[in-house]
RNA sequence: GGCUCGAUAGCUCAGUCGGUAGAGCAGAGGAUUGAAAAUCCUCGUGUCGGCGGUUCGAAUCCGUCUCGAGCCA
């Protein structure tokens, strides 16, 4: 069995994630597309010593910083690390905030063609009308299904239609198909005032943990995806002398905060998920009841 | 004390020749099938600083007061 614990960012996942593991000799799997990256410990919020410590974390800065992410990867990457921990006869708990990377493990991606980097490039030189009149051209029927304002879901859809010579709308197939077997999850929660005010403070301690030779000693370069990480582009103007320290936090507080409220609007629709309420609560209390309620979820049927 | 400029949405500001006001940012809500910490969509009633006057009609013109910035004493 599986059991997924989601939640928007800086909510408490990782804590109770490492409590539940104690509790239940289970491992814990990352499920966040930026933690996954190595050498930006602080920056990214991975797990501390302590959770460290309770239990073993699988995945965390295990992708180069010079390397691509994308959700069939790490849905791959994940599933390989569940088995192994399943054939130990262990609990895999798979923590973490990004939403798209836990629905392909938890219900599967359709058999779409995978990215295709040089193909992007191209696309992404294009102005949105051009892509738009692109993929009109070769799948007439994308507009119904594909959100033409979004020129990343217009490239998208035309790297689908350009590799696999077909409509999108063949080849993909629903969520509604399921949830895999075997697979419990829960989502957690505060209130608005307290999440936000956990996000400003957790920022203000990245400062103090040393948030700034973290970012020092990082390559120049790097790949796409890891180089959106949010405070990453702040933080190097703040080394470079362009940009206040106070005004950094505070522009990496706005912006996690946003991020933090689009994966609240993401989880909710998640109904296969278990809410709880985290406002106010310890983590290994809260450990301590979601075991309680998992054991009796899975002994009903 | 005198002169000048300013006061309009939470913030920064636009507002034409008088016809009862609208952008950006912030904020809120939503979408999401190999970039997802990404990307995109939707949402704007506010004593137009106060009071008085002119006018059919004032954010707009006139007077006066309050507050702020600057200059001169």
């Amino acid at each position: 069995m599986l059991l997924v614990i989601a939640g928007p960012t800086a909510c408490g996942k990782s804590a109770v994630a490492a409590a539940l593991a104690r509790l239940t000799g289970g491992e814990v799997v990352c499920a966040d597309a930026f933690q996954l990256y190595a050498g930006m410990p602080i920056l990214t919020a991975q797990p501390g010593p302590e959770e460290l410590r309770a239990a073993p974390h699988h995945l965390y800065g295990s992708v180069p910083l010079t390397e691509d992410m994308d959700a069939a990867r790490y849905a791959r990457m994940a599933g390989e690390v569940i088995t192994g921990i399943q054939a130990r006869g262990r609990l895999a708990i798979v923590t973490g905030g990004s939403g798209l990377y836990i629905k392909a493990l938890t219900h599967g991606l359709s058999p779409l063609p995978p990215a295709d980097s040089a193909l992007r490039a191209a696309l992404e030189a294009l102005p949105l009308e051009e892509l738009t009149a692109r993929l009109l051209a070769i799948d007439p029927m994308a507009a119904a299904t594909v959100n033409l304002r979004n020129p990343r879901y217009v490239q998208r859809a035309l790297e689908i239609a350009t590799l696999s010579g077909r409509p999108v709308a063949d080849l993909k197939t629903s969520f509604a198909a399921g949830l895999r077997p075997g697979i419990h999850g829960i989502y957690l929660h505060r209130e608005r005032a307290e999440l936000y005010e956990r996000i400003n403070r957790r920022t203000h301690e990245m400062m103090t943990a040393g948030v700034l030779d973290e970012i020092r000693a990082l390559p120049p370069a790097l790949s796409r995806t890891a180089q959106k990480t949010i405070g990453l582009q702040e933080l190097r103007r703040t080394l470079a002398g362009g940009m206040p320290v106070a005004e950094a936090i505070s522009a990496i507080q706005q912006t996690t905060r946003r991020y933090a409220k689009r994966q609240t609007t993401w989880f909710r629709r998640e109904t296969w998920m278990w809410p709880v309420d985290a406002s106010g609560r310890r983590s290994g209390e809260m450990a301590l009841s979601i075991e309680r309620e998992v054991r009796s979820q899975i002994k009903g049927p």
